[in-house]
This record gives structure tokens, C-alpha cells and sequence, in this order.
RNA sequence: GCCCCGGUGGUGUAGCCCGGUCAAACAUGCGGGCCUUUCGAGCCCGCGCCCCGGGUUCAAAUCCCGGCCGGGGCACCA
């Protein structure tokens, strides 16, 4: 029997085998469908505390959450989570940024919390737990507390009625406890397999806050796993994206949910994200920033949105990107040739043409008497867009990039992009001489000649490369009449897609973004 | 040490839940060709992957066990 008869056979005996494979097919684009997810109804949070910039690490949760809560028409909450005044200290200028950023991404933030607004909340929600006996007030040292606890032991707190908690709780309130003398802790199991789940603390006690946004208002902070796990229920989240590393969290968070008898969000676990020879950690950034390595959190090697976008990255390129790595638990290492890849896409339509000359040397042409005006398409895809013009004078050099040196041999032919092909006579760093051969483009095509960009003159310009660490200066000329504005993103012929970053009188500096 | 995850071409993902249509798909990369006033794009061809070992089964990338490798957590951080 032949393959299609039993095709044919096996259709009349089991159709469904064949529906089901047409189904299959169909999910493939885009991200999959999410557990317990009902149009209209999933709520999603992003819950970054605000003590350096928003990267590419952090933008795997942020999309995938906001991406959610549209397929289902939900909502999506911005959260920032500023607890912890002291070790990971938030900072004014970074909740802005974060706002800027995730619009800058195409976000709609349907809510913004700030849970340094909501330390009452906690309070009320602590209190609650201590008066049902779920949670007490510690004032072990933490060093006893942790040698009892890895012995599966009760610290002598724990089980005192509770009136002496709230009593101690009031302690703490007001006062008369000071930071590392008391802390709130919730009753677990004191024999989980996993030690950081016993009886994990809830609240502490700073001294000095001095909080960007209350001041030293408040001096009993939440932890993170109790504040988020109070937020979650209470602004009524349905679905949570952590990374892997939060995977622990849950289990301690869920303590709380069976107290309160609150139905846990449904959770999705990611692995973690990060992008070829890219530094991400906050704390190395802000270290390399203070010693001056970096200019700042939008340095071009960095990973940060926002550096990303100074490089002229699209956020659509982005937002791509993460879609498509989507929901896989295992850690994925973004590569700069797929991410580049789906920018150029992008960015290839919009970015017009112009001939920058890294590292000039003169070229001195003979052997052709007039002037000859060169005139060069802005976008060869869009001749409506115009073109540039580029002037060739007899006796007057043109420079060309010392990365072409290569390709310049003496007998050897070249053509000089839309003015004429040339033979060369002589070739040194100094300089190039060259004697006029013909003007036209199919005689350099026959002969397979090599064709390179050049400029009659031009203004300075500084194409900033991130390499890995390095920060690489490229100065040459650009086009004297290329018409620019910072923030645009063209293409230097032959040389890759830049974005303007800056403009001072004729000087232009740019930042690469890729070939 | 204890506790979670994961391992498909160079890279990223699909397939694994529900074993057969998978001698494995898509993107990117690399090599070659066509086209084209650069590059790029486009079109065509090619390269390249189921971590290892057992088991179950007529049949395993898919299920089970063991190993190896990798990541993460074990804070009065988030």
C-alpha cells in the first residue's frame, strides 16, 4: 500500500487523526494560551523596585505580563516595590524612568501603586496573622534564630499567646524596639525540607529610613514575600510572571494564602534572561557607572532599555524578541545577531543613506578635468525621499576610510560609488593616488570591481561602537550636507545603522547599532 | 550541604503534557548562487541539533530510572 492510500485508509477508519495534527499547527505564533485565563477578567502585575534602570532582564516578566492582559483584555499594574529603604535603596529618578521606559515599550499601565503607600495596609494584614496565632514577633538574634531553625526548632517567641504578640507588635510600632531587635515572622512548617521556609520573616525594623517617598515616617518595613503576597490578593492579581529564582518565594507566600484563605494567582516561572557579553546587574552597573566606566545607565554597552534604545534599537524589536523566547523555564541567552536581525527589519524601511568615512585618507584622482556632481538616493527603495549630492572638483582630494585599504591594490580598479571607477596608482596610509578610468557603473560590474564610499569633504563626526566593554571612538567625515537630527536612525553606507545622538555646530556623534 | 528548575543545529525558539504524520520545523548565523549602483533586503541551494546510558514499547526527542552538565534559591534584599 502506498503512503497515500493508507492515508486514504486511515481517514476512513480514524478522521480525527488528521484533525487534531491541523489544530497543532495553528498555535505556533505567537505566545500560548495561559492556564485559568478568562477574557477580561486576568489582571497582571509588574513589580520592579526602583533602585537602578529597567533592562532587558527585568523586560522578560514586564512584556509577558502586559502582552497577557491584552490577548484577554485585562488590566495591567505597574508596582513599584520600594520596601527596602536600606540595602536596595529606591531612588526618585528611576520610578520615572521605569514609567518612561515601559511606555517607550508600548505599554498601557492601566494602574500605578506604590507599595510605600500601602505600609498600613501591611500593618492591618500583620496584625490580623498575629492575632490568629499565624505569625509572632521574634526578638532572637538572628544568628540563635537561624542555628534553632536549621535544627527545626521553636524559638521561645513563637508560641506565646496572642495578646503578648500584638503586645510586642505595639513595641515594634512605636518605638521601643530598634532595627535588629525585632522582626514579625510567619508560622510555617519548622521541619521543611527547604530551611529558608521556616518561619521566614515578614517585617523588620529600619531606623532611619529616610524613604525617597515617606521619609522617616514609617520604621517597621515589610519584607518583600509579605508585602507582594498581600499586594497580589489585594489588588485582586490573577496571574504572576517571575523568573525561576522567585520559585521559592511562592512556596513561602503561599503560608499567607492559606491563612487568609485566598486563592493563590496563578503563577508562571521563566527562566532567566540575558543578552550576550552584557553586564545586567543593577549593582554592577551603578558600580561601574560610579567609578566612570560607564556615562550612565544609558551607557551603549549596557543592557538597559534604555540603552538599547540610545543605540536606536526599536521597541517593537524588543517586545519581538522576548515574545518569541516566550514562556521556557530554561535561562536563555539573547544573541546581539537575532536581536539585531529583527531591528534592521525594522528600521531598514526608515533609516536613509549616507557615506561616512572612518579613519579618511586623501585620494588623489587625476586625469579627470570638470567637476562632476554625484548624486546619491536617500533610501534606494524611496527615490521620492530625494537625493543627496555630493560635489567631485579636479585638484581637490577625496577621502576614503582606511578600512578599505584592503581593497585598494596598485593595477587594481575600484569604483567610487556613484562617481566613477579608477585605477590605482599608488596606495600608502598617507595617502592614495588614482588616474580616472571610466564613469560607467556596468563597466566596474563586467570586471567584478570593488566599490567603495567616499566623501569630497565633510564634517567631523564620532561613531560610538560598544564592543563587549570597550567603548570604541570611530572619528571620520560624514556627507557636508547630510541633513540630521538627533534621535534619527540612518544607515552609514557600508558601515551599519547608527543613531544620532548628538549635535554640536557641525559635529555629529552617533552610536552603532548594528550592521 | 539542603531545596527547586532546566538540557533540541553556532544562537534563540517549536515539538515533549496526550509516543507513531519528526531520518525533526521556524528564525538567526555560516557557505554558495541569482538579482541589485554599496551594504542590506529579496529569491534559490547547501551546512548544522534531539546531553549520555539503561528500561518500557511493535514504535521514544516525547514516558520511566540512573548519570553527567548548566542555572537558580537557601538574607531582618527584591
Amino acid at each position: 500500500m502506498s503512503i497515500e492510500d493508507q492515508k486514504l485508509k486511515l481517514n476512513e477508519i480514524y478522521p480525527e487523526f488528521f484533525e487534531k495534527k491541523e489544530e497543532k499547527r495553528e498555535e505556533k505564533k505567537g505566545l500560548p494560551p495561559l492556564p485559568k485565563a478568562e477574557k477580561g477578567k486576568v489582571i497582571t502585575r509588574f513589580a520592579p523596585n526602583p533602585d537602578g534602570a529597567f533592562h532587558l532582564g527585568n523586560a522578560r516578566a514586564a512584556i509577558l505580563s502586559h502582552e497577557y492582559a491584552r490577548i484577554y483584555g485585562g488590566k495591567f499594574i505597574l508596582r513599584f516595590d520600594d520596601t527596602d529603604p536600606k540595602v536596595k535603596r529606591p531612588e526618585p529618578i528611576f520610578y520615572d524612568w521605569i514609567i518612561e521606559d515601559l511606555k517607550w515599550l508600548g505599554f498601557q499601565i492601566d494602574e500605578i501603586h506604590m507599595a510605600s503607600d500601602r505600609l498600613e495596609i501591611y500593618y492591618s494584614y500583620a496584625e490580623k496573622l498575629l492575632a490568629m496565632g499565624k505569625a509572632y514577633v521574634c526578638t532572637c538574634k538572628p544568628e540563635n534564630f537561624r542555628k534553632l531553625r536549621d535544627e527545626g526548632k521553636a524559638c521561645p517567641h513563637r508560641d506565646l499567646p496572642p495578646e503578648i504578640q500584638l503586645q510586642e507588635w505595639k513595641k515594634m510600632i512605636n518605638g521601643e524596639y530598634k532595627e535588629g531587635e525585632a522582626v514579625v515572622r510567619i508560622k510555617t512548617d519548622l521541619t521543611h525540607p527547604n530551611p529558608a521556609v521556616r518561619d521566614w520573616p515578614a517585617l523588620r525594623i529600619i531606623n532611619n529610613p529616610n524613604h525617597p517617598r515617606t521619609g522617616d515616617k514609617y520604621h517597621v518595613w515589610p519584607l518583600y514575600n509579605f508585602a507582594s503576597a498581600i499586594d497580589d490578593h489585594e489588588l485582586g492579581v490573577t496571574h504572576i510572571f517571575r523568573g525561576q529564582e522567585h520559585a521559592e518565594n511562592e512556596t513561602k507566600q503561599r503560608y499567607v494564602y492559606e491563612y487568609f484563605e485566598w486563592e493563590y494567582p496563578q503563577t508562571v516561572h521563566h527562566g532567566r534572561l540575558s543578552i550576550e557579553g552584557v553586564i545586567l546587574s543593577k549593582s554592577k552597573t551603578r558600580k561601574g557607572i560610579e567609578e566612570g566606566k560607564y556615562l550612565g545607565w544609558d551607557d551603549p554597552r549596557l543592557g538597559t532599555i534604555r540603552a538599547l534604545k540610545r543605540r536606536g534599537i526599536q521597541s517593537e524589536a524588543i517586545r519581538e524578541l522576548i515574545i518569541e523566547i516566550g514562556l521556557k523555564k530554561s535561562d536563555t541567552t539573547i544573541s546581539w545577531d537575532n536581536l539585531a536581525a529583527i531591528n534592521r527589519r525594522l528600521i531598514e524601511p526608515i533609516a536613509n543613506r549616507y557615506f561616512f568615512v572612518a579613519d579618511p585618507i586623501p585620494m588623489e584622482i587625476k586625469g579627470y578635468n570638470e567637476e562632476f556632481i554625484a548624486e546619491v538616493p536617500l533610501h534606494p527603495d524611496h527615490p521620492e525621499r530625494g537625493v543627496r549630492k555630493l560635489k567631485f572638483t579636479p585638484g581637490k582630494p577625496v577621502y576614503v576610510s582606511k578600512d578599505d585599504l584592503e581593497l585598494l591594490k596598485s593595477n587594481e580598479y575600484v569604483r567610487l560609488k556613484d562617481l566613477f571607477n579608477v585605477k590605482i596608482l599608488e596606495v600608502s596610509e598617507e595617502g592614495i593616488v588614482v588616474e580616472f578610468d571610466s564613469i560607467e557603473y556596468e563597466k566596474a560590474r563586467e570586471n567584478k570591481w570593488r566599490m567603495i564610499h567616499w566623501v569630497p569633504e565633510g564634517k567631523p563626526c564620532e561613531v560610538l561602537i560598544p564592543e563587549g566593554d570597550e567603548l570604541v571612538v570611530r572619528k571620520g567625515l560624514l556627507e557636508t550636507d547630510a541633513d540630521l537630527k538627533v534621535d534619527d536612525i540612518v544607515q552609514f553606507e557600508r558601515f551599519g545603522f547608527v543613531r544620532i545622538d548628538k549635535i554640536e555646530g557641525e559635529k555629529v556623534t552617533a552610536i552603532f547599532a548594528h550592521k
